[in-house]
DNA sequence: GATAGTTGGTACGCTAGCGAACTGTGATTA
DNA sequence: TAATCACAGTTCGCTAGCGTACCAACTATC
């Protein structure tokens, strides 16, 4: 059986070698496609998805059927967190939001995994944590950061994920994670732009500079990202993704 | 050696009579002076808080020195989650909001502990997803509310958790927990009072009709609860507190 | 009972962001 | 090449909430 064993997710690749050989009989390989739920509000979680490449948005939704993003997934964790800490689900949406590829396991079987490898609980554990801690940034930026603030903090957070400039994200898109106007998105973009900050295409945004876009952020952005960092390591890139294992 | 057993706090009324024993030998009561700090972002957490009575916030920093509540723990849970998860600090502030008592347990014995019973850290672990949940709740609200809905929804959280119609707080303070204006608070205040839903004294509000709040809060409010009810048991009050164990 | 401090009510002008609409423009398909 | 459609830019009047300030009322203290 030709097993895979890869490396760009962080979590995955905190694992001691033993613990990823334990997870690979597990894990399946899977493509992420765009608008893909991985989770159904209040319904029980099927599998876990470690990211590779793409992100995946987890989304709240309050009355009047209106939603707003509240943490963001890329390959520095996995979905699914309602299941490492013995549950079986949440009331959140979790779905794709910019395609990609990763790997999965089945909820039980991850819970037989968990009962085996202390150390691959630990692991786990870390990505709750920061996740933790991002949910929290994103309440605060959603009660005080002005539009153009929590934009550049989306921005820069979609760019640590898919490790490019260039975002192929809509306004329209944009306007329905930070739950704000269409056309608020289409002026803060402007501003930041008229700054030279980055550049706006159609369908398309390119970061220019992005130091810029961490002065506007303010401490906004950071805060979850130094948590990851620290409990995840400073894994910087790593760019080969996959390497066959025979 | 008079040991105590609590029964008010949720979490602490979950575990197993064993499990009960094993934390006693370490829980120690205490006061929860008003304004306390329990945590300090960034350093290690000394110790876990097992809230009996009183109301215990965690609060995000953001620039410019604003403050936003991000959760809110009384008698439903405990403080200190990192330590849960393997970890030992977080970025946020936690302290004392409304004075009370609980149990309180120095980080390290219950690393130890943990490590003595799965069944223990079950619970504690299912603490973490009512406040991820929790968390995930106060992002939607400051994000799509408006001050009168999360005002609603304070209140009766505050309202759970101190198992009282009688709330003693100010409109500053409460304008520093939502992060709006002092001014913004009376003025909601004031509608919500002149709908009859309560009453208003200095530095005190009474709950008169908490189905008009919920109404007021909408789905702001709620899905936390169910939540907490879901993984920890529909506890509904257990007047006595305190079971003394020789 | 006088005084000082805390708390709450109200008012003013201002700004960010809203909802709704209309227009332009690049991309896609017929 | 024309028609269509998704996406982006802009405008209008409007509302929620802001910052600031001032004053009233209650509380505590001397």
């Amino acid at each position: 059986m030709a097993k895979v064993k890869p490396k760009s997710n962080r979590v995955l690749a905190n694992l001691s070698s033993s613990d990823t050989d334990l997870l690979a009989t597990y894990l399946e390989p899977v493509a992420l496609e765009l608008r893909q739920k991985l989770e159904i509000p209040n319904k029980p979680i099927s599998h876990i998805y470690f990211v590779e490449h793409g992100i995946v948005s987890v989304v709240a939704t309050g009355p009047r059927r209106q939603s707003i993003e509240v943490g963001v997934i890329g390959l520095e964790g996995y979905t699914g967190w309602p299941v490492v800490m013995g549950g079986d689900r949440s009331p959140l949406d979790t779905f794709v939001q910019v395609a990609g590829h990763g790997h999965r396991i089945a909820s039980d079987d991850l819970r037989r995994v968990m009962t085996l490898s202390p150390t691959l609980v630990k692991v786990l554990h870390a990505h709750v944590q920061v996740f933790i801690t991002q949910i929290s940034q994103m309440a605060l930026a959603n009660g005080l950061a002005k539009i153009e603030e929590r934009l550049a903090r989306w921005l820069l957070m979609a760019q640590d994920r898919m490790r490019s400039n260039e975002l192929s994200v809509t306004h329209e898109f944009l306007s329905m994670m930070l739950a704000v106007r269409r056309s608020g998105v289409t002026v803060a973009l402007s501003l930041l732009q008229s700054r030279g900050l980055l550049n706006i295409k159609r369908g398309l945004i390119v970061i220019i500079d992005r130091e810029g876009l961490e002065t506007v952020a303010a401490k906004y952005y950071g805060v979850a990202e130094i948590e990851t960092d620290r409990l995840l390591g400073r894994t910087e890139v790593l760019a080969v993704d996959w390497v066959a294992k025979v």
